[in-house]
DNA sequence: ATGGTGGCCCGGCCA
């Protein structure tokens, strides 16, 4: 089975760009983020035109996430909590193919001093308390989307440019390791010793073609899966070309259980 | 050089 996530920075300008990487990567299931739709805009039927099955969480022009399946999409919950602001339309879930699959858009955070740091540290807490209260990680649980937190060091491009900014901040990498604490593995680093593996690059400044850019898209999976994981790819080929978003897909390959 | 690019949707926010 092959799981992706690709923040897609708006469907709508995006459909044609996602419809051609579908045609070609043909992934089992696909976490969108950043669709910047309302529901009812949500183009379920491009989907299942490709043979897919849709769940889609927006309120309009912020943030905005998604499922995409063709091997089964059921129980479909959203939101982090429903008695917590969750910061916009961020997460969705749903049960595909014996998987549990969460897209999910961590927040930005915008600057160390800015309010919206510390509701980011809050909103990866809280999503590790959402696994605790709906998953087990003995079970088949996938969090796949962009997280706005590049791991380790060797995930930027040179982190010397990034020193008192968002996304390299010790504090947010370790709510990204107590997220994984739970039981979710980075698989892609599993698999990839390198450094220099990116998702995501700047519009700005020619980033993509002078190798600028950030390892912030994640595949996490529980142990069962990341066990029976043979491959993975952060997809470059969708950042050329024609009006790309700012991030390319990632995927991996998980085989059946024998 | 305190910009740059792109998406929202038309003045300014957000990434």
């Amino acid at each position: 089975m092959r799981i992706a996530t690709w923040n897609v920075n708006s469907l709508t300008a995006r459909l044609a760009r996602v419809e051609e990487w579908i045609g070609y990567a043909q992934p089992d299931v696909l976490c969108l983020q950043e669709t910047k739709q309302a529901d009812a805009a949500f183009p379920h039927a491009a989907f299942t035109a490709l043979g897919y099955e849709t769940a889609h969480h927006g309120d309009g022009r912020w943030n905005g996430v998604a499922l995409v399946s063709r091997v089964g999409l059921e129980n479909v919950s959203v939101g982090l909590n429903s008695d917590d602001d969750d910061q916009g339309t961020r997460l969705i879930a749903a049960d595909c193919g014996g998987v549990r699959v969460h897209s999910v858009y961590v927040p930005n955070g915008r600057s160390l001093d800015d309010e919206h740091y510390p509701a980011k540290l809050a909103w990866l807490a809280r999503l590790r308390e959402l696994l605790a209260d709906t998953c087990s990680p003995e079970d088949p649980v996938a969090v796949c989307g962009d997280f706005n937190v590049a791991p380790e060091d060797r995930d930027v491009w040179d982190v010397t440019q990034f020193e008192g900014m968002t996304h390299v901040s010790q504090p947010e990498r370790d709510a990204l390791a107590d997220l994984e604490a739970w039981g979710l593995v980075d698989v892609f680093r599993r698999l990839y010793d390198e450094g220099d593996l990116f998702s995501w690059w700047d519009y700005r400044g020619g980033s993509f073609h002078r190798h600028r850019g950030m390892r912030i898209d994640l595949v996490l999976v529980t142990e069962v899966l990341a066990a029976r994981t043979g491959y993975a790819l952060i997809d470059r080929n969708a950042r050329k070309g024609d009006k790309p978003s700012d991030h390319t897909p990632v995927f991996i390959d998980v085989s059946e259980e024998t």
